[in-house]
DNA sequence: GCCGTTTTCGGCCCGACTGTTTTCAGTCG
């Protein structure tokens, strides 16, 4: 797949072409880039059928460019475009206040390239003597280069949403504040976030705002106007704050939440129909027709109320508009988890604890998936241990009423593809999971052959997290892709969702390509406490943005259903 | 550079805030 080597070449030529004035080539190129970044299938393919100029937002021009970059690598404008701009683009925009005019101006006054030619030049006091800037703005670039280094990288789910839920409680006990949302990438659920944005209606915005910028969390004020605040907290992400009327609460929940590209369309729309979309709501010549809630302005446009979560511009927009969004999965649909851990092997909590975690969750059926012998770092379990456990499982299930709890392994996929137990010892669990742990850089072929071979084999129930990306330290592996889909499909095996905040894994482009392949899923937690099982949510929150719906996903059959469709 | 239920030319989303400005450019989301 050459998507992404493609996308990111059209992206790094529209941040070229930023710095010169061509406002509107930069989003052409930029429309492009996401056009191939959201696409399920080879953009290879495509252009083989020749079909690249059918793809919304690439014309003769820019197809020109993908062919390049298909067949040569690169292309010759984005080459030219290095040779003049030798700057790392992206390293100097990662500093706050810091963007592609200032770079340019950097560059061709002083020959500032990257952070430490940053450094060292407003250190001499260099930048202050520029056209526009001064001593301000200089001060703020060199306290700002500190934060570019230490926080280069966007920050995961798992981890912010508890601090944002924490700032919303906070705001929401003010007597002052009436509705609180989290918006932006949080509210859509994706995987990364780069900040915190809080949106607030309240009477008072002064308290609001003041309050805000002195919570104890805060280590620095960025910005502090009467209806817009940012504050840098002391663990580094900043969180953004902005006040609101109540009667266009829904208008700014829209706008804040984005995407930024579904925002586009909207207005595309809006326009389309002599109206104006913004924050403020949705009017026609002065007059607002819609605002209060989100869903009055998608049914004032004639589209469905399109979910957080699928607010991409990857479809969702013009299927919204014929009333074919798909019903997508919800948390409450999962009635059990069917990866979790013990102490039997790497858990820190014991077998009965994650049962009771799994009861208070209210599922119906929990499967006890243990790391298995090869896996000795994860204090993986032998046959005899496994069976010991089985027995331990069936006396629980005698004493409980409220949950099943099924005997179940998280099997490691060897070198060659086979499990490390044996097929005799799998036939008496009752959900077993295979993995891939060890050995992911082994090649493309290889590890494509490992897995496929695994499914194949009978006993397998669900492949767990299929591409054994861990996020922000380990690339997706490279294995085929539309090839385990195929056989997952022909051998009936489910795709995980696994919930983990740092796997991710299948993640959301790729749920849609498994659905497109007729896959069936499960959402797991591979949670190794207790606490972990709330994680759930995460890997509902990513199936969603793959556009997942209930059916799609096997764990929210009841106890029979589900033990029906493992036989299938 | 792309696109077309007013268009093959003339549009292309827009408001808040900051700093360096004497009326606005740059950045951010």
């Amino acid at each position: 797949m050459l998507n992404e080597k493609v996308a990111k070449i059209l992206n790094s030529i529209a941040d070229y072409l930023e710095m010169e004035d061509d406002f509107f080539r930069v989003k052409a190129y930029r429309q492009a880039a996401h056009t191939v970044e959201v696409l399920t299938t080879d953009i290879e393919t495509i252009h083989q059928e020749g079909k690249l100029i059918k793809l919304p937002g690439i014309g003769q021009h820019i197809a020109g460019k993908i062919e390049e970059i298909i067949e040569k690598g690169t292309a010759d404008f984005y080459e030219k475009l290095k040779e003049k701009y030798p700057v790392n683009f992206e390293e100097l925009r990662g500093v706050e206040g810091l963007g592609p005019k200032t770079i340019k101006l950097l560059y061709q006054e002083l020959g500032i390239k990257n952070l430490d030619d940053l450094e060292r030049e407003a250190k001499r006091h260099h930048i202050r003597r520029l056209k526009g800037m001064g001593d301000k703005k200089e001060k703020a670039l060199l306290e700002n280069i500190v934060f570019a280094r230490k926080f280069r990288s966007r920050n995961l789910l798992g981890e912010v949403m508890p601090l944002a839920e924490k700032i919303k409680k906070r705001i929401e006990a003010l007597p002052q504040s009436r509705k609180v949302e989290i918006v932006g990438s949080i509210r859509r659920r994706k995987e990364t976030v780069g900040d915190i944005d809080v949106l607030v209606t309240t009477p008072q915005p002064q308290d609001i705002m003041d309050y805000f910028v002195s919570m104890d969390l805060v280590g620095e004020i960025i910005v502090q106007g009467p209806s817009k605040s940012t504050v840098r907290l002391k663990d580094g992400i900043e969180c953004d704050i902005r006040v609101f009327d109540e009667e266009v609460f829904g208008a700014a929940l829209m706008y804040f939440t984005g995407s930024k590209e579904m925002n586009v369309e909207m207005r595309k729309i809006s326009i389309s129909r002599g109206m104006k979309l913004s924050e403020y709501g949705l009017f026609k010549k002065e007059k607002r027709v819609a605002g209060k809630k989100e869903e009055d302005i998608f049914h004032a446009l004639e589209m469905d109320y399109i979910p957080p979560e699928l607010r991409e511009n990857r479809g969702e927009v013009e299927a919204a508009q014929k009333g074919e969004l798909p019903l997508l999965l919800k948390v409450e649909d999962i009635k059990g988890d069917l990866h979790l851990h013990s102490n039997w092997s790497d858990g820190k909590n014991t077998l009965e604890e994650m049962v009771l975690g799994a009861i208070f969750k209210g599922y119906e059926y929990v499967a006890i998936t243990e790391h298995t012998g090869s896996l000795k770092i994860a204090n993986g379990l032998g046959e005899e241990k496994l069976m010991q456990q089985a027995r331990e499982i069936d006396r629980l299930n005698d004493e409980l009423e409220n949950i099943t709890i099924l005997k179940g392994a998280e099997v490691n996929i060897d070198l060659d593809g086979r499990l490390d137990i044996r097929d005799e010892v799998l036939q008496e669990m009752d959900v077993v999971v295979a993995a891939v742990h060890s050995g992911l850089n082994q090649g493309y072929f290889d590890l494509t052959r490992r897995i496929v071979t695994a499914m194949e084999n009978e006993n397998v129930d669900i492949l767990a997290h299929p591409t054994g990306r861990k996020l922000q330290k380990r690339k997706e592996s490279e294995v085929n892709l539309n090839q385990i889909f195929d056989v997952a499909q022909e051998t009936g095996t489910l795709l995980e969702v696994n919930s983990n905040p740092v796997r991710l894994d299948l993640r959301d482009m790729n749920v849609k390509r498994a659905l497109e392949h007729g896959c069936k899923l499960v959402v797991n937690t591979d949670a190794h406490s207790q606490n972990q099982l709330n994680n759930i949510q995460l890997g509902v929150g990513t199936a969603r943005r793959g556009w997942a719906q209930k059916k799609d996903v096997v764990n929210t059959l009841p106890l029979k259903g589900f033990l029906k469709a493992l036989k299938d």
